[in-house]
Order: structure tokens, then sequence, then C-alpha cells
DNA sequence: TTTAATAAGTGCAATTTTAACACAAATTAA
DNA sequence: TTAATTTGTGTTAAAATTGCACTTATTAAA
């Protein structure tokens, strides 16, 4: 240290590791890349900093660049720093986590080849990418503990089964039907429709939808979980 | 994105969040930067880093300049890269938090003016280093709510007291002195020697040192701890 | 039209956890 | 000998969590 003269600098990238839950799983979406090293190989998607960007800026730019999506649920996980975590050439990424419904209007940019997984069934990653997975997940049921979650996931109307479904893929356990209602319904954060899905069983089932101004203040509030 | 050609590199630092504990107060060490900008005013250690060098190990090195402390708690933080952070260069800092004994044998780095604080009365700090040990505040007090606590900061031996009022500086506020005893016993991590510290009462107070082993698995498993 | 099948919807009791609370014991300084 | 100080120790009430089973609405099939 001392001053800023003759200090190296560093390529630094952002990768992103989105989620998404199609009603039924937690998914990631993964691209095949398509340049050296590890070209056609299962990874994040990502990509490099610009000198003049902010790294949240950089992390929302590559995001939009696959899914076309703006005002995306994206929160910074933490650095990845290793010396030869890219072989190729010294690079610094910075993880972020995103969350995204998983929708047919949803366009995903052709160039990168992208697909949904299942976090159980996704590939071998470059890198150090499976470890960011690992991290990511870690840090979404964590969250689901601590703040409602959902409404990014979740489509507009959802009925409670779905939502029961997503915090089980959430955490990875199997949640008594009763004991959530009754949990989801003390948090006062969901508001009952009319309507009802007849999809899923022959009764039908009633839509939620979240109460966006009640959902906001608990996700600021935060609360301890115990599902 | 697509290679790595034309891709402009970017600054890289790191800024230590140095907690220490006075057996009273939450302390962190803050040094006088000594450089423009913002020379004279109090700042977090930091430092670049080096191309061939892990952002982990950077932290330690930079850490180890200030304290010649080795293998010292660190943990990274997140990183933190406005483009205007740094009105000298676009510069993009990775904040670590460390917990360092404050001892008499270690001896500070002179050059770099550094001095502990209380956390309520550290002085204004450049840049965004205040939200960096806002941010390392939060993280602390997350940890101490899921990890044992206090190995890093205590000297080897220490009175149920001492650590009492860790865990209440830590998380500011004060604790009932029965239920916090009942709860650290719970967690069956302690070692209660035969000494006692005859410094703080009449009555004198055993000395307890952690039972390291225990103490390693409980930070590996976690808990939820309701102080 | 009746019956069978399916998932939705609903509440209570037992257990566990957490929170509130006060006084006696040991020691030394005055 | 007395006063002052901090340590050390359990119980009870309240709150939160867990486990558990039957009825209802509806449609597809018989």
């Amino acid at each position: 240290m001392r001053n800023y003269k003759n200090q190296k600098k560093i390529l630094l990238a952002v990768d992103c590791i989105i989620f998404g839950f199609d009603n039924k799983n937690l998914k990631i979406l993964l691209i095949k890349r398509d340049f050296e090293p590890e070209k056609g190989h299962w990874s994040l998607m990502g990509g490099f900093i610009e000198p003049d960007e902010a790294i949240d800026d950089a992390a929302n730019r590559i995001l939009n660049d696959l899914t076309g999506l703006d005002n995306v649920y994206l929160e910074q996980l933490r650095a990845y720093g290793a010396v030869d975590r890219d072989p190729f050439e010294r690079t610094i990424s910075i993880g972020y986590y995103a969350l995204i419904p998983i929708s047919d209007k949803t366009i995903l940019n052709k160039e990168f080849s992208a697909k949904w997984f299942n976090i159980a069934d996704a590939p071998k990653l470059i890198f150090d990418h499976s470890t960011m997975v690992a991290n990511a997940m870690a840090r979404l049921r964590r969250r689901a503990l601590g703040k409602p979650i959902g409404f990014e996931l979740l489509p507009e109307k959802f009925t409670m089964k779905q939502l029961q479904t997503l915090y089980e893929a959430i955490l990875g356990e199997e949640l008594d039907k009763r004991n959530f209602i009754n949990k989801i319904n003390a948090l006062d954060i969901l508001l009952k429709t009319e309507e009802k899905d007849m999809n899923s069983s022959r009764k039908g089932s009633f839509l939620y939808t979240f109460d966006e101004v009640k959902y906001r203040r608990k996700v600021e509030e935060g609360f301890s979980f115990k599902l």
C-alpha cells in the first residue's frame, strides 16, 4: 500500500446464479460457454465489469443480456479470488444470485444456449461455479428463514400448495401442511382471491397474491422462521 | 463478454474491519491514512491485491502488516464497487472482518498510526468505510447467534462475566445473567478451571477456557441462539 | 345418477423453549 | 466486626413449536 502508483490492475468479472421455480422444483439457469477456456461446458452466466460501471450495474447488465429482464431481484454473494480459478487469466469474480420467474414470456437470448436445470441435476460447472451455486443455495435457504420469499419466484397468483412447495424446494425438507399455513398466515402477507386454480385438483384450490406493501415491510423487518 | 481480449482491468483492494474486545467494549482498529486522497483521515486498514495473490492471502498479508499476527480469524464480507467510491481512481474493494485479541503482546506497526476505537465512538471514516463497518457489525451479530464466538476475542482464560459482556457488546443489548449462563452451559463448550480471577470482585470468579474441540465442532454445526 | 378418487382445507393438545425473576455466599476493605 | 461488592444458583409462567386425522368439494368413471 502507501499509494496507488505501480499497483497492478486485475480482471474483474461477475457471475450470476439465476434461480427460478417451475412450481415443482427450484432451478438454475446455466449457459453453454462459447469461448475458450472450457468452451462448450456448462457455466453460470457471467461477464466482465467495465471500468466505469458499478458492480451491481454490471450484474444487472449481464442478467439482462441473457434474459431481457430488468428490475430483477439480485443480491451480491461474495467475491471469488483464488489465483488459478480461471486458468486462462487471473480473474476475480463477484457472485450474484438472482430470483426470476420461469415464464413463457421471458425470452432467453439464444446466443448463450441457456437451459434451466434442477439444482440436483445440474451438470458439472466450469471453474469454481459449482461452489458459487452451493454458496448461493445456502444463502437462499438462510434468506427464506429470515424474510418472506416467493414474490420474485412465483406467478402473480399462486396456490398455498405452490408456496409450500417453493419453501420445501429451498429448504430441502418436507413441511407439514397445516403448520405451514398457520405460519404463513401469521405473517399476514397474503391476500386470498376469490379465484380457484382448477388444474391441480378436482376440488380446486384458492389462489393467493402477495400484499406487496406488507410483504416489503416484512422483508425490511425480517423475522426468525422456524418452519 | 465473449472473450478476454480488450477487457479492461481494475484496481482491486482489500479493507479490513478489525474487531477486538477489551473486556468491556467491542472495538475496531483504525489507521490514520498517510497518503492522498484523504490523507490524515481515519480509515480501515487496507491494501491492494497483487495479480498473483489470492484475495484471502491479501487480506492476511494486510492484517499482518499492521498487527504482526498470523492465523487470525478472517472472513470475507462482500465487495464494494460503486464507481466513485474512491475519488482518486476507480477501485473495487473487498471487505474482510477480523477478530483479534487486544493484547499487550501485539505490537502494532507504528507506520500506520493505528488506534483502537469503541464502535460507538469511532470517527467518520473515509470513502465507504463506515458502511463496511456497519455491515461487519451486522455480520458479527448474526454470527454470534449462529455459532460460538469468543475464542478469537477473549484471553485464554476468562470469566463468565467477560463472556457475557462480549455477547452484550456484539448484540447491543443487555442479557439476563442466569439465562445467559444456562444457555452457554447448554452448549457444552466451556471448561471450568480451578482458578479464580480476583480482580473483578472480592469474592472472585471462576475462570473458564474453551474446550477447543467442542467449540470447533459447534462452529461447524451451528445453532440457533436466542439470547 | 351414483360412486370412487383426489387434493384442499381445517384445530387442538402435548411438548419444548424462552423469559422473567431474587436472594444467599464469599471475600476483602474499612 | 461490619459494610460493600460481585458471584452464583432454580423455578415458574408464558409462548412457540410440533405432531397428528378427518371432512369437504369436485369431477371422472362406472
